[in-house]
DNA sequence: CAGCAGATGTAGCCGAGGCTACATTTCTCG
DNA sequence: CGAGAAATGTAGCCTCGGCTACATCTGCTG
């Protein structure tokens, strides 16, 4: 990329090519979360089937991670997050719960909202986040119950 | 893939994956789209340029665009999409638009708007898009004028 | 407490999408 | 017209995230 000259327009696309980078690692992280909280362990063939690919992906991906020091595992033994998981988890999950509740406040019915969040949580920019916030605190204070209108 | 059980979570993102896939096609034929429309031809420079990457990602990738009957075109020659490379355009266009205006309409920032939507527009499946769409014929009711708050 | 089934790991392949370095073609301009 | 610069193409390498087939380990159970 020496001297090339790179219209506005390309940051955008790299930016989301960057994005495509740490997508594998959120999903995975949060699917890591989910299993402790749900099963009490997180082990490869559970990511394997949540995560809709063969083990031998999981544990290549795993290993990355580790590297990355956001979960810790050995050989044969169940996967746990380090403290930098942990938090990329709560973050990634929070935005998946915005998002997702977003999506709901607008009408989208219940799964398609879940395949479409899945796939827009990792392109949601923190001023997008804020402002999904900001509308779901102005439907709450529209409709303080649960009848939200679908 | 053969028998092994694949949990309810793993179709989204399997979803998102194949997702994926479609996306260089969809962002390459609205960039030569672009490109004809403002510059009269569109050369493998200008998308590499706007792409933000060298110009032999752009060969090879509009390679497999030709192989798939979306663009047309001969070596040193200029690249023109094809009828069906067209209307790939034109729906991915359109999903762009409203995708960026709902962005707008929620109060988020047009350069953050403009960044967000370049990801997120592939993952907003047509469920999603139509709701998009109602938001903002209601935001036009209540706003007739070019007058929206941001 | 041995074996077997199931979970995990390893080897090696594939395609997509990046890249650099080098080769070739166009085309403009002196 | 004919050079040289700019555009395009080719060769070959990389990482990531898929896969199958085969090897190894664990842990349960007879």
């Amino acid at each position: 990329m020496t001297g090339r000259k790179r219209s506005r327009v390309a940051v955008r696309f790299v930016k989301t090519r960057d994005d495509h980078r740490s997508e594998t690692a959120e999903d995975y992280v949060e699917a890591v979360a989910d299993l402790v909280r749900l099963h009490g362990e997180c082990r490869v063939r559970d990511l394997a089937a949540v995560m809709g690919v063969s083990h031998v992906t999981v544990i290549r991906i795993i290993a990355r991670l580790q590297e990355a020091a956001l979960v810790e595992t050995a050989p044969y033994r169940p996967i746990t997050l380090t403290p930098r998981g942990e938090r990329l988890a709560a973050r990634a999950r929070h935005r998946h719960e915005i998002v997702l509740a977003f999506l709901a406040a607008i009408g989208v019915p219940e799964e398609a909202a879940r395949r479409d969040a899945e796939g827009m949580e990792h392109h949601v920019g923190d001023r997008t986040l804020a402002c999904m916030e900001t509308f779901l605190a102005g439907v709450r204070d529209r409709v303080p119950a649960k009848e939200r209108d679908v």
